[in-house]
DNA sequence: TCTTAATTGGTCAAATTTAGTCAAATTGAA
DNA sequence: TTCAATTTGACTAAATTTGACCAATTAAGA
């Protein structure tokens, strides 16, 4: 296991121990693992990254901090916005970019956003005349989406 | 008996004795038995692919590994049964009941049975005219449980 | 108050460590 | 002999590790 697992893993469980915060200092923590200290920066960019669901402030100076919280994120107010936003039709882009942004979001699993996409495919709807296949595809996708809740 | 089958068999019963999950590095393997490195590659696309019940998973850098986990039942042979079963059309009773079968028989999780069921729902289906239904979600249902492979 | 030193954290690119791909060369069985 | 499977190695790609240099904040003196 590489040391970078090592050190996401401890920011991890303290962030579990101390209820969804982890404050630590740069300088301490690179000590603790014995590396350099813009190490810490990577791991917190590979791993605590927003897109993963962190937020991440710090302070420099005396005192100084690097502080990690969970974002909760917000699936159901995510979800019920793209719904909404779905209109009566929707094409394969942009029925794709809705997958990937909710995916992106942490609001829906790789595994639900490839399942929906190929409910939402050509190949699937090829049974139905193509002026029907736009409207099909909303409302399988609204649906899909109002059931992951 | 070729290299190849040696490093095979190595990777089985390695599989074997650690619950059905081996992990490597491919260079020390590759020491191991002194060839290339790109031998392992060879061995892992000829005899662990998915096709012969093998999932493989790996990362680079440092402390890089490749897994590889025997995945259960031949989810592949009871898809395709049912895909095959499955017409160009199909009813919501009908439906329900291959997807509770392929559930029952391991082969789809309830999460996935859920968002297709989902997908084929009159009310995903609404935007459709009703005699046009049955064959949409037979064409769904297919494209859905052939993703899953 | 200013100025300067000390203390922290941030950035970025190079070096290192792994693994992946692909096609040429080799081998071995039909 | 011939053809498919195997073996090799050169080149590529990705993840990690390290270090030099930069920026912000606070602490101490003058």
């Amino acid at each position: 296991m590489a040391l970078s697992d090592n050190i996401a893993r401890f920011l991890e469980e303290l962030m579990a121990a101390m209820d969804g915060v982890a404050e630590v200092q740069r300088q301490e923590l690179a000590s603790r693992f014995s590396c350099v200290p813009s190490q810490i920066n990577y791991v917190l960019a590979t791993r605590f990254s927003p897109e993963h669901g962190f937020l991440v402030e710090s302070r420099r100076g005396g005192g100084g901090y690097i502080r990690i919280r969970r974002v909760p994120v917000d699936r159901e107010g995510l979800t019920m916005h793209a719904v909404n936003a779905i209109g009566e039709a929707i094409d394969p882009p942009a029925a794709a970019a809705f997958l990937q942004n909710l995916t992106a979001a942490g609001a829906l699993s790789t595994l639900a956003a490839h399942l929906i996409a190929a409910a939402l495919s050509d190949r699937a709807l090829r049974n139905i005349p193509p002026p029907y296949r736009d409207g099909a595809r909303a409302g399988i996708l609204k649906q899909c989406l109002l059931t992951m809740l």
